[in-house]
DNA sequence: GTCTATATCCAGATAGAC
DNA sequence: GTCTATCTGGATATAGAC
């Protein structure tokens, strides 16, 4: 007989195996094109089973929106308080995330469903009102730093919130290409993308 | 009785209807989520109707993806062949580019459709195809500039083809931003992301 | 908790009347 | 040429045995 601590284990693992494969799925193929069957395969699980542990394909998805966009937020918090000048936040963020793009296939997904999620008019109603939500904070966290550049004299002149558009719509420009080539090769260099916030002088 | 010229001019009066609203459709949810019923709404006419003039979904698809890039590599092309310096080509095709993804919706849709094929794993196989085979086009004819101006002086260091990349994929980010906001202010300066690939003193 | 079998629904595609 | 009605397959979700 197990326990209800057992069965809880179990139930998390489950879960774990569940959000690793339905982020591969969604993140490659879009909400509409991935289906609970590929997912269900991926995770190595019965198609019913899936059931057993979350109430619908739109759950599991809004389960993974939520995620991804509470880390993403949570790094950019974390940067924006380091302390060092915002020219440096700003190398610093674009070099980690190159490269986790091309190194952390977690993470690379989790961009990928982000850009994906976006790029989508037509996403399940909870979706699609979780990802208008959260995904201001990301833009308003780098509006801030870059103003704050502005202020100390590194960063180019311009709207704040321009800049930070351009930061992440760069970003997920990026992350996308990466993602849809196989024969992609490596990234272009971070400081490439770093040099279009920086002012002249304070280009490497 | 209709004459033979008459029903060619219906057919193409309805291929067109239809590519317009099927642009819409799939520029907007992408490929899978885009449903036959809802292009043929759009396009005021019945689901069956569709049929007598293409032969399937991914026909439509096919030929919208390959009528997008050959108007893309045309555009490119035309700006390789202006005669004005390199990182005035740059700055021209940007400026343009952000003015027709602002004011032309239907171009707007057009790099939706790009950004949102390429963003799927998991296309109809010719249209796979089609899209890898055509899509190094406009990569290679701004590497190229992005040479040329490094030659002249204008343009910054860095491999070429990953500052075309960069160029690339940073239109793609700002096109799909744009689309899915309905909320979205005016985009960014274009000259804003010009800066990333000139030299300091070709900036304004 | 896990599986197989099945119900249900809906989208793409077809048939046939007008 | 255009429409309505229908077929068919495949996807989500459920039921029930183990």
């Amino acid at each position: 007989m197990r326990t209800v601590q057992q069965n809880q284990k179990i139930k998390e693992i489950r879960q774990e195996q569940i959000r690793r494969a339905a982020l591969k799925q969604f993140a490659s193929k879009g909400y509409y094109a991935a289906r609970i069957k590929d997912i269900a395969d991926a995770a190595d699980m019965a198609q019913g089973l899936m059931y057993h542990y979350y109430p619908s394909k739109e759950a599991i998805f809004i389960d993974l929106v939520e995620d991804a966009l509470d880390k993403l937020n949570e790094a950019c918090l974390y940067t924006a308080d380091l302390d060092v000048p915002s020219d440096e936040k700003i190398r610093r963020m674009l070099a980690e995330i190159f490269k986790t793009i091309e190194g952390n296939e977690r993470f690379r997904q989790t961009c990928c469903l982000i850009a994906q999620s976006e790029n989508s008019v037509l996403l399940p109603d909870q979706a699609r009102r979780t990802l208008e939500e959260k995904r201001k904070m990301p833009y308003r966290s780098m509006a801030r730093i870059m103003k704050q550049g502005q202020a100390e004299g590194s960063i180019a002149e311009g709207d704040p919130h321009d800049l930070a558009v351009l930061f992440w719509t760069s970003i997920n420009g990026l992350a996308i290409y990466r993602a849809t080539r196989s024969d992609a090769g490596p990234l272009p260099d971070s400081r490439l993308l770093a040099a279009m916030f920086l002012k002249h002088n304070e280009r490497i």
